[in-house]
DNA sequence: TTTT
DNA sequence: TTTT
């Protein structure tokens, strides 16, 4: 049996990435992501903030690291997870997260930056092929949880 | 500041649809969606699934509450919201929970069932117009949380 | 029988929206729009752009008309959709436009504009209810084509 | 520059996939895809079909081959790409096509079939890189199905 | 040209 | 708790 699980998201990042580095060498980066939406109600704009817990593995927190810091708008691509864990209470507790597959930053801060909306990256590898493809490889599997 | 939240899965129902209806006549549908992805690890298939808590209001509530039963394949389009709530011991939790925009039931369970998919509902109330259009009200801002 | 058909973009506008008031009243708003991709081959960076009709009715091409200019970097959600028509040589010709029901102004030209995203439109009419509700229209069946 | 060029589609395909192997050994693998949508117009239930051009490049092609036929329905993700070719005639054309990226087959023709959506494929390969990265390979191929 |  |  297989389905579906996409989420797509555009918003800021709420802090700068957090990267840890696992035992084996996987590297892990996470942060909170804010999506907006506003609407009315008896007549005043109202404001609704949602919070996201993005996470990102291997290559793609790596790159998230150097390109991803608080404030910068992106466009993120990936899949709900909830996973449980106990907190230091010993208290078992649910969290459910956005594993990234693929960003694109958007947005600029300054003048200086580029204007136009950069892909920073894809949970891939490039490898050129003798005539046009691009590789990409699923990573999975070996995931610490 | 605005951005973008949506959500969309193709699963399972876990269970029927719980059907509440709140103070104001406001109907409220919630159950339990799995997608599943399989994948190989050392050779062997490993099937993953993933729960879902899908959320429908209203006029969708009421569509859900007739057509989605458990077992049934549904795609699924909506939004990402995590709430708190406390539980019996007084302990905030939080969870996170996809607010359904529009559904579409997919597959069939006998050959005496359609064989196509249909698409049952979007978060619309429906009103004729003179002309052609079908009504759609969006809804929002008075939700009990 | 019922299906899915939906897209997702992100790009810049290639040209102003082209506003036209259809008999009836109906406003139509259309433009090209490019979303690129760069990858690498044979060592080196390629761009590819690809440019898509974007059409927009109603409300939505109105608010697009005020806040949609050349260059401007929008998220647009719609629909495929091939229609065709007769050249100047009476020639039967096809082309595929994205039908947009909602769309997302992103970025910023100048600092005094928002840093942040803006969601401008949701192809609705929109309608104060008593309580809270936003009204949205869909529009359909008696499009000119 | 960079942006965002996503579609997903569910539908029913027209006609078998037409495989071709270019030079080199690529393969490419094309059919029509039916997306249709129902609406009330004039207090008719009107139904409204789309077609799309689906293409499939290398393992997904070869996958498709063996596992999409006239008339099964599919849940299909892919970007947008339009190209011009000269028909017998000397006249160049536009024909705008979805170039697959995965795709997942949902439903059933017979009791003997499954019952529950399969994912098929997606365009990839696995491979172990020495360092952390899990390189994605476009197309697949190797999978073992 | 699909499907209900 | 779904499904194959």
């Amino acid at each position: 049996m297989s389905g579906v699980n996409k989420v797509i998201l555009v918003g800021h990042l709420g802090k700068d990435p957090e990267v840890r580095h696992l035992d084996g060498g996987v590297t892990v980066a996470s942060f909170p992501l804010a999506t907006s939406e506003t609407y009315s109600k008896d007549g005043k704009r109202v404001e609704q903030t949602e919070w996201h817990n993005i996470v990102m593995w291997r290559g793609l927190a790596e790159i998230a690291s150097k390109y991803l810091q608080k404030g910068k708008l992106v466009y993120i691509e990936g899949k709900l997870r909830t996973r449980s864990f106990e907190d230091k209470e010993k208290v078992k507790k649910y969290v459910t997260e956005i594993v990234a597959e693929n960003f694109t930053l958007l947005g600029r801060k300054t003048d200086f930056e580029p204007t136009q909306p950069v892909i920073i990256a894809q949970n891939t590898e490039t490898k050129i092929d003798d005539d046009f493809s691009i590789g990409a490889k699923d990573e999975r599997g070996d995931l610490p949880f």
